[in-house]
DNA sequence: TCAAGTCATTTGCTTGTACAAGCAAATGAT
DNA sequence: ATCATTTGCTTGTACAAGCAAATGACTTGA
């Protein structure tokens, strides 16, 4: 019989936060050689995937307020990696010559990570992890909403 | 067919941190109520269940760095909800009058988030992904001793 | 045509967390 | 007994993320 790791560990509150914050900071080292935090990882790797996409559909696709996108880009664009454009309203982001080329990079650091944690836990309860926290996260949202 | 909430979401990296943001953003409210952070609302609990714990001890039940349990702790004692003691090389801390008092409320409002998020998703799940995300945390955190 | 409304983004401010460096007590080896 | 190392906590600094308010840009109605 193993003692608990703490006596929160029935709480996912608390263990989704020790967990996330555990992941993350294994992951980073991964990012941080390319000099992006990983927030910033997913957004090259968005916008290159979807280039002219809006600062607001990127909010929504990491799931993260618009003003910590706009702080992010801020620094990519300093950076040189991105640049803005305004159509409208909106502002709609690209990636630069050298995102481009870093986004490969930052990739790559992904495919490491996703290697890393798989390797760990194996691939099939890794899968069902991240469908299980997706929708969770999902399902949560919906209550924030209205 | 569901279309993915985003593209990242067979990443726990992304998911986890993800689901953790999305709950604690549903829970803060609860204790805030009290003039505590979720933070606060556990090391509370934490020092009301064993008085006399040890800022390491805090740190290692709650999965964060000393210099976090430091900080929290100066807030707490600011408010006079506990005090420290040096015992030795080690701090040790107690929870004051008001202290005790509100540990009931923080106690009663973790247990209303329970309920929440059992009402979401039904205790046998909610009980599965913690055990889950439990065991994924001591795992990883066994790659970053050494 | 232009004033009010609406929507997307940005800015100001706050907070939580972390790392690195420092300090003080404890431990251990000679 | 003394000195070097380790352990435990705190402080300085930095940064990600959030909320709330402000800005800027289309849209609509008089």
């Amino acid at each position: 019989m193993e003692s608990p790791l703490s006596p929160y560990s029935h709480c996912i509150l608390f263990t989704s936060n020790a967990f996330a914050r555990t992941l993350s900071k294994i992951s980073e080292p991964f990012f941080a050689e390319l000099g992006l935090t990983t927030t910033q990882a997913f957004l090259l790797m968005s916008i290159v995937r979807e280039p002219g996409i809006s600062a607001g559909k990127l909010s929504e696709e990491l799931i993260l307020e618009p003003s910590t996108i706009t702080r992010a880009l801020d620094k990519m664009e300093l950076k040189r990696l991105i640049y803005r454009e305004y159509s409208g309203a909106s502002t709609i982001v690209f990636a630069g010559p050298e995102g481009t080329k870093l986004e490969k990079d930052a990739a790559a650091a992904w495919g490491k990570i996703r290697l890393y944690y798989e390797g760990r836990f194996s691939k099939e309860i890794t899968d069902r992890w991240a469908s299980d926290l997706d929708f969770g996260t999902a399902s949560l949202r919906n209550d924030l909403k209205p």
